[in-house]
DNA sequence: TTTAAATACTACCTAAAGGTAGAATTAATC
DNA sequence: GATTAATTCTACCTTTAGGTAGTATTTAAA
């Protein structure tokens, strides 16, 4: 029960390259450095992030990746979804669709509405906050 | 984010059993017929589920599997703790020990709290759910 | 006592996630 | 223009979760 690993790299990245306001763009050598994470492994996910519009990528010598979106304009779900990882509306706690309890309100079990509940704090959670907010506070990454 | 499915499964086989409280056993075909889970691999996690303590296997002709603890005694986590799908303690939103927010107040990031909320309410779930408490209702299964 | 119907064990197969390697492409600097 | 430092593309490797196959073992019933 916890994001993927792909996933938790994204928002580490992402948030990390928020806190160097001040430098223009940032490499993938240094992010994999700082960062501890694989640096092939991170070059991948690098370029998805371009693809899916938060990042733009300056190649050649002396290139980067910088933001394309403003880093309080991307939420943590919309990284998420990218990587599909996001909780689904109607996703249930022991599997899509093996019973009705999503549309008939008679025939639910008695977790659903405690999944209910937690998931839509998760969700919430997951879709106000944003890449800058999570670097907002004094925190060691 | 969401349970592996071999714990779903789990959690659906002891359900629709604690349900057929008339029958005292009923065994792996039955099961794997009627919870649409195909049947050597809930062999697999009925072998897992009676070394678990949760069943009791009976083997040989008309044999099966029956509950040994009380359905109202054998809450989800137990089976999350099994399967390797419970949420631990400490764990954190992205990956644990990256930084010291479960130590150090002022390193915290913005989601912490947040996740300590919402671990909470899951854990809560988790932890005072039993099946029998899932079968009370009129569910479909 | 044989047979049939059940679980248990061992080993393997498949798909997906996580991770690596190397060459192609791009563009600033020398 | 050549070199060098960067991203991108294609392909592959490794590990783990999910799933299968076959055989051994157990036991009630015939
Ligand atoms: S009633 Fe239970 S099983 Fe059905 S969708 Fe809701 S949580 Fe899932
Ligand atoms: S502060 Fe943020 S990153 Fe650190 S443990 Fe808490 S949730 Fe995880």
């Amino acid at each position: 029960m916890q994001l993927s690993s792909t996933s938790r790299y994204a928002i580490r990245i992402l948030s990390y390259m928020a806190k160097q306001k001040d430098t223009q763009h940032i490499n993938a050598t240094v992010l994999a450095e700082v960062l501890s994470i694989p640096y092939k492994f991170l070059t991948k996910i690098m370029t998805e992030l371009v693809n899916a519009g938060f990042l733009i990528s300056i190649r050649g010598r002396e290139g980067g990746y910088a933001f394309l979106k403003e880093s309080s304009e991307i939420k943590i779900h919309d990284i998420l979804v990218v990587f599909n990882d996001a909780i689904e509306d109607k996703q249930c706690v022991l599997g899509i669709g093996f019973c009705k309890g999503n549309d008939i309100k008679e025939k639910k079990c008695a977790l659903h509405d405690q999944w209910e509940d937690s998931k839509e704090v998760l969700q919430k959670m997951f879709k106000e906050s944003s890449i800058e907010d999570i670097t907002k506070e004094g925190i060691k990454l």
